[in-house]
DNA sequence: AATCCGGGGCC
DNA sequence: GGCCCAGGATT
């Protein structure tokens, strides 16, 4: 057998029941694709879920504000997903009457959407043979065909899209790419994968190295850089506190957040005290400073460890700011809603 | 071509 | 602590 044939036979045995799986309506797949980028299926499965219930329909999602659908998507991170996500709604609903392009290429032109998600949705909604290339297929053939250029370069990307481009059964397109993907998913993982029950067990050329550990290559990723983030929980005499939205480049964009101060290094308590003394949010003022969390909240992200102290700031006036009812109706990051949950307003 | 962008899970 | 995940956008 060859491989298109050994893949789609794996897969008609073992392929889990997902929910997107019962349809090809462009709507539910863009949608499941794009929660599923760089998101594993348990994680992502509850927000599909939610997101469906919450906007059937691509003009539900068209109509609904940011704030909602950021806050729907909290905790999922890579928020320029959802971002992207609502503008494509407004895009597909409002300019192509709610009906998504047919085409890998057209498809390529949506925003959040690139060579990935738009392989993804021609093959499994439009029967077009083209071939996705997740993380699943670079650890998938790199290992079963032993090779060995890094996934993470432009050489790398480009060889193993045309070997994917060649395998693809092109009678059967969205089978062949979902098979790989799951076939990776859940088969030749990462870590500890099944070789003794491949169906590649002959003709892997890494197992038959004894050299499945080391592939696939890839480049090492720079550390992540310390970051020493102060978050400012202010408490009035009228029950407020203040929230402020992140705006510009950076992370968590538009979503909201305590006042932050960041600092070179940790901030010890006297400091602090003085550097809000002159703290534009607080000047002319009295305040009682305590620190809620003695020991730093390490949150560590893809490229930054930030090491957070909530400083929690008792004012014996009132502040115009937000109701500590409403605080939770806002998006936040993680981080913040870990706060927000613990201390209980 | 490099870098940035989350958060959870695994080892 | 390092690595991975149904990647895309930006510089």
């Amino acid at each position: 057998m060859i491989f298109n044939e050994i893949l789609i036979s794996w897969y008609s045995v073992n392929k889990r029941d997902l929910p997107w799986r019962n349809t090809s309506e462009p709507y539910y797949i863009w949608l499941s694709e794009i929660i599923l980028q760089q998101t594993q299926v348990k994680q992502g499965m509850p927000y599909y879920e939610a997101f469906v219930a919450e906007f059937p329909s691509v003009f539900d999602l068209a109509n609904a504000d940011e704030s909602h659908v950021l806050k729907l998507w909290q905790g999922l991170g890579y928020y320029s997903r959802a971002r992207n996500l609502h503008a494509t709604a407004k895009y597909v609903a409002n300019e192509l009457n709610g009906k998504f392009p047919g085409t890998y290429k057209e498809l390529l032109k949506l925003k959040g959407v690139g060579d990935y998600t738009a392989s993804a949705i021609a093959s499994i909604c439009f029967n077009a043979p083209t071939a996705v290339v997740d993380g699943n297929v670079y650890r998938v053939l790199s290992r079963v065909f032993g090779i060995d250029t890094p996934i993470n370069t432009t050489a790398g990307n480009k060889e193993f899209k045309a070997l994917a481009q060649e395998l693809i059964d092109v009678k059967n397109p969205a089978n062949f790419n979902q098979a790989i993907m799951e076939f990776g998913a859940t088969h030749c993982t990462p870590k500890n994968p099944d070789c003794p029950t491949c169906p590649f067990i002959n003709k892997c050329v890494a197992y038959n190295d004894r050299k499945i550990s080391l592939y696939p290559v890839k480049l090492k990723a720079n550390k992540a850089k310390r970051k020493f983030f102060n978050f400012l929980v202010l408490l009035s005499s009228n029950n407020q506190t203040i929230l402020e939205q992140r705006l510009g480049k950076g992370i968590w964009q538009n979503l909201y957040q305590f006042p932050l101060i960041e600092t070179k290094s940790s901030m010890g308590f006297n400091d602090m005290e003085a550097l809000l003394k002159r703290h534009d949010l607080l000047r002319n003022r009295s305040f009682e400073l305590s620190l809620y969390n003695r020991d730093e909240v390490i949150h560590k992200l893809s490229h930054q460890h930030l090491y957070t102290k909530f400083w929690i700031v008792k004012l014996d006036s009132s502040i115009n700011g937000i109701d500590y009812n409403d605080v939770k109706q806002y998006a936040v990051p993680i981080l913040i809603d870990k706060f927000i949950e613990a201390f209980n307003f």
